[in-house]
DNA sequence: AGCAAAATGTCAAGCGCTGTCATAAAAATC
DNA sequence: GATTTTTATGACAGCGCTTGACATTTTGCT
């Protein structure tokens, strides 16, 4: 039960004053080497720890962000969660996770107290979150810098990163088409996240760019997970004429079109194609693995909070996404 | 950019005196509904939210507890995270989540350093931090309370609340057993997770009971993951004389038998019968749909927080589990 | 009216740190 | 060698809250 040393223990141990170890732990200049290796050794021998509540009252920074999110994706949240506390523990910072609920009245309230409590210094959105409007006035009101984890909307208004969806979604489109299929389905996302409707732009696009026309009936509405995804496939393999291959905005739905075609007996690839989006451990997990886009979820988290805690001018980066080929598509059958 | 009101701008606006708000931020007795109701009002036109650093600094609780954990199942730590967040959030408690490295020499360290920096209250350990050395003497000699989930070790230590993982085992490969199987492989999980042990005594325990003799090649180690689960299935199924039913001690390696069964062409389960184990979404993912065990974590996580946050005496909390019947097992085919 | 219990107020101290301003020591300048 | 500048350190107040010791006022009951 040793007692709590504080920094006056140390100041007298080290025999300076307090406002010296002060300095020296915030890392002000004119402290002598000398005198940081006395206080460095008096720190250890007491094992202190300053105490950030004391720092934050008496004005400084608190050296804590937070990490808002709503995301019911657990894998996502993990790699952000991973990724930003990566970067923190790095660099002695520490991180609170605080998960809210887009939808409930008064997010921003709770924001609010969060930050006003804990005194943190700047805060991490990831989507939705990015975009929920309350939330985004309350950290306007409070003046608190934040950045965004692929923000749908108002990308001028701070700090972001994000991958270039459309571009992906275009790109596996296109990685479909390569392989001779013309009737592509796409399962579209949930429409809370801005990524939804910019996967279904990139999916079009690559279909315009064949000149294959686009067909409404192809498009059905997912909400991510893998019910929908089976709903979804339900629908698109009772067409009278379905199509050789199927495009889903997330892996959980390409599961759920894998579930399906199993069911129905409808190998994968021979008589399906089928392709995913994120790049989930899932994806790897189902037979047949996934084709799919990887989506470097850790890598923009922490860019995030390297930005967030560097301070400086408002930057937009881009991170690079990928196109993992795994063993879920083939050419189509030609049962014409 | 409205300053910051504090408690003395409540008190004024309220027109009493600075004691009694914090008589009643704090539930003293002796102090009237009708003041009450006055200091609310004024808090409320305020937006006052009492600084948690100030309140820590003057020796009050900080209404904070920490979550430590070190698993790298993103799943689980959705769960455990959601259950305890869950508690604080109806009870005002702020949750600090706080991933480790139990293999990292200075975890002691480190979570030393996180409650005195932090001032937590009382902290929550996960599975495999509830048996981490360290971590456990560190918590010790700073008294500080703390309950586990799902210990391996030293259950009389403090409080904890787990499930019978033996239990379980037992409960499903009697299940496999009461199919008809008597030769069932079984995967064993992670060295590092006391959980692991318990399973597999469970195996051998239902396997006992129904006469059947236990045979140690039937049995490998695996690491809860998908890989681990390919690499022990492709053994089990090379063997001259396979097992009919495989149980692994987790969804994801359970994923893994399915992969390799998918390649080879023995197809689940007619030829073989594969269970595994927690009822991750992962289960029901895949195809077919396995037969688990529900491992309530979510409620585990939940009522760990309320006995944390409850203080009282040491207790012991059993949570039942759940045999969930899905598709990926039958009886075996006699190829004799 | 009289008295105990309940409700509120006053005041001072202190939690552990950092900011401001002052001061001492060392180095640079003439 | 005296003066200015730079570098290094110290003294002290104060951040917003709780607490304790008491004093005082209000309330509810005989």
């Amino acid at each position: 039960m040793n007692e709590r040393a504080n920094i006056r223990d140390v100041a007298d141990l080290a025999g300076v004053a307090v406002k010296t170890v002060s300095r020296m732990m915030n890392g002000h200049p004119y402290v002598r080497e000398e005198t940081r290796e006395k206080i460095e050794r008096a720190m250890k021998e007491l094992d202190f720890r300053p105490s950030v509540a004391a720092r934050i009252l008496s004005g400084a920074k608190s050296n804590q962000i937070a990490l808002i999110y709503d995301n019911h994706s657990p894998y996502y949240m993990f790699q952000i969660q991973t990724g930003c506390w990566d970067f923190c523990k790095e660099n002695g910072i520490r991180l609170i996770a605080q998960p809210v609920d887009v939808n409930d009245d008064d997010v921003g309230d709770q924001v609010r107290g969060l930050i006003m409590e804990t005194h943190v210094d700047g805060i991490i959105l990831s989507s939705p979150v990015t975009d929920c409007e309350p939330v985004l006035r309350t950290l306007d009101a409070l003046n608190i810098p934040f950045v965004r984890i692929s923000p749908g909307t108002n990308h001028a208004l701070t700090s972001s990163v994000f991958m270039d969806d459309a571009q992906a979604a275009d790109d596996i489109t296109t990685h479909l088409i390569n392989f001779g299929h013309r009737r592509i389905g796409f399962i579209k996302g949930h429409g809370s996240h801005m990524a939804s409707d910019e996967r279904m732009f990139g999916y079009r696009r690559a279909l315009d760019r064949a000149g294959i026309a686009f067909e409404p009936g192809l498009v059905h509405e997912g909400e991510f997970d893998l019910e929908s995804g089976i709903r979804a496939a339900s629908k698109l393999l009772s067409m009278a004429k379905p199509p050789t291959a199927i495009f889903a905005s997330n892996d959980d739905m390409a599961a759920g079109v894998l579930a399906v075609a199993h069911e129905r007996g409808i190998t994968v690839p021979d008589l399906l194609s089928v392709v995913g989006f994120d790049d989930t451990p899932l994806a790897r997990t189902v037979w047949p693995p996934l084709t799919t886009i990887h989506q470097p979820m850790a890598d923009l988290a922490r860019t995030a909070t390297a930005i967030l805690v560097g301070g400086g001018d408002i930057t937009h980066t881009r991170l690079p996404h990928q196109l993992i080929e795994r063993a879920s598509v083939a050419p189509p059958k030609d049962t014409e």
